[in-house]
DNA sequence: CTGAAAGCGCTTACAG
DNA sequence: CTGAAAGCGCTTACAG
């Protein structure tokens, strides 16, 4: 009954350090120590008042301890979209990281909109964020970066952009990505490929774009390298490999900057009726989740998105703790072809086999 | 120069309420006034302030207003894993309500363990959360129920498990979404239907296995419908979709509990030779982002998750202004089924037809 | 219209 | 080993 009223009360207040210290008969300071293992404190009393905070169901006010102490036991994550599969396999190592440290996460998602980022980063130092992980996008330029700086709070780049010269970073090989990918269809026997990619001006494009050139022009036999860019989306790689399908039906192998293009091109392939990986192989990068349900399913690079998103946060406490670094670390992850059905050797092209058999 | 001086020293001391009241000489009580529009100040002395506060770069320390005020502008969201596209596309619907109303997002991840969301549940009241999503584990239990309400932290469920009395849920109609599934694979032709589903015990599970059951036996003419349990992953798909092949040669169209499992059922019928609509209809559930990329394009019911994400939000803070509600709020979004390529009308089965043609 | 005071819930030297 | 005091950075009645 008595329990019946209590709950009518709906927002009970919550029993405070204070509560604890006159139901244990102890001043605060002496729960604080107990509580937080600081300073000697008589086992029988540190008994009494744990016992104390339990029967009174007492949690500390994470916002006064913060206050006081400058650490609020918080990360902030700045990514572009959540909804993007290869950001919610980092987030997922970022949040299990932090967690684990003890620390909160909070999320936010900038869709690369500078004014929303700079919004989010200043909302986040105004909580007393202990550090920040984002993506930035584009290039980041000195002065920003001196800004960035400026709040005093630890902070680690993903997928380092280009000319980043004190911040931190943690990013993958992106030329070592597109080297394998380039490497393996030309071992393939393949000798017309292509790049279906996005705008040259973001670093991991132009990175991943090296690396591909790069396997190319070390091939003995000058085999050909088209270079088709475009929206790094579905839709972008759907349309683009149309344009191949029309314009350039010599190429039999394609590698797209990322996953979810090479699903668009497959799509456009599967509709002009050119088999994958039979007619024209396709070679992905990410190796998001979904790349192996598919049918064929898909060859492509993987990334470690996951050690990525932990390693992130581990730098930033190690920032945290040694905040006079004399230079940034800057991590970088490697990365791996997985094999799978969507690329295959190179044969003569179908249509001319089929239509002209040899008696 | 003596910039480069002031950069060197790294953890520059962010400038408080106190400097922005030194620097314009006032108080910082009409400092405070000033910069939350409370109370009547002087327009002058007011510009002055925010003339101060703005050379300062002064940002508020929102850990010490929320100490006085009592809420920290923060919300919280826990879910199973981000990982899940479900989940990623909700939790950008609740970021962006959330942004957009002043308040920031932590991001949990439970696995739908349930000592490790009542870890979280504790942790965020302790940090003096605003309010809290959460997708519970299985059925809540009504004692279960007494304690989260007993933080006073307003709290709104996801997919409202079943039992729920007292607090308010946003969720989707599971029920009239089995149904539409089989209404239309019934409309299409079919007769011998599957459902590849999970554990009962879950409320989502039940409902739409309800729903799909309601249709089937809403039709005259008493098609049957092969109920298989299993795994609710792509795996959990694959194999019961080979159980099928093997055991249930007869069923011509498939409806899965969600679209991975679907995924799983598509890999497997290609595997087996059975083409995907014409020789075996598959049906998915969620309108996952992916499901339209795929070949062929997937048939699903659609779920609105970035709308239910923003609902959940808007409730939330709707429960933090009129905390004594008489009664809970429960909020259901209707479905609807988009339909793509994996299904069809039902034919004849191949195999017979093709090895005897009729003269 | 403005300032002085009290207080939010904690921690941290500092006496004793 | 423990308590009294000061203080973290703000807000909010309350005088004046």
């Amino acid at each position: 009954m008595a329990w019946t009223r209590d709950n009518s009360k709906r927002l009970a207040r919550r029993s405070t350090i204070k509560d604890v210290a006159r139901e244990s008969g102890v001043d605060v300071s002496t729960v604080s120590r107990s509580l937080n293992h600081k300073g000697y404190v008589n086992p029988e009393t540190r008994m009494r008042i744990l016992a104390a905070a339990e029967r009174l169901n007492y949690m500390p006010n994470r916002l006064a301890r913060g206050l006081v102490t400058g650490d609020s036991h918080t990360l902030g994550l700045i990514i572009s979209d959540i909804r993007n599969p290869f950001f919610a396999e980092m987030a997922r190592g970022v949040e299990d990281s932090a967690n684990h440290a003890g620390f909160d996460l909070v999320l936010c998602n900038s869709d690369l909109h500078p004014e929303k980022q700079r919004r989010y980063i200043k909302s986040l130092a105004s909580r007393g964020i202990d550090g920040i992980i984002v993506n930035w996008a584009a290039s980041l330029q000195p002065p920003e970066e001196d800004v960035l700086m400026s709040y005093g709070i630890p902070i680690v780049l993903l997928n380092s952009p280009t000319g980043v010269r004190k911040l931190s970073t943690v990013s993958m090989d992106n030329l070592q990505g597109g080297f394998l990918a380039g490497s393996y269809l030309l071992k393939l026997g393949h000798r017309r490929l292509a790049l279906l990619t996005g705008p040259e001006d973001q670093a991991r494009v132009a990175e991943r774009q090296k690396g591909f050139l790069r396997s190319i022009e070390s091939s003995g036999d000058k085999p050909s390298a088209l270079i088709l860019h475009g929206d790094q989306s579905f839709l972008g790689g759907y349309r683009m490999a149309w344009k191949l399908i029309s314009d350039h039906p010599e190429v039999s192998a394609v590698f797209t900057h990322n996953d979810v293009m090479a699903f668009g091109a497959l799509k456009a392939f599967a509709e002009a009726g050119r088999r994958v990986p039979d007619e024209i192989s396709v070679v992905g990068f990410d190796n998001v989740e979904i790349s192996q349900m598919i049918q064929p399913a898909l060859t492509t690079i993987n990334q470690p998105k996951y050690e990525i998103g932990a390693a992130a946060v581990e730098l930033l406490l190690m920032l945290k703790t040694t905040p006079n670094l004399a230079a940034p670390i800057h991590r970088v992850f490697g990365v791996s072809l997985v094999e799978r059905q969507s690329a295959m050797r190179f044969t003569q092209s179908f249509p001319t086999q089929r239509l002209e058999p040899r008696p």
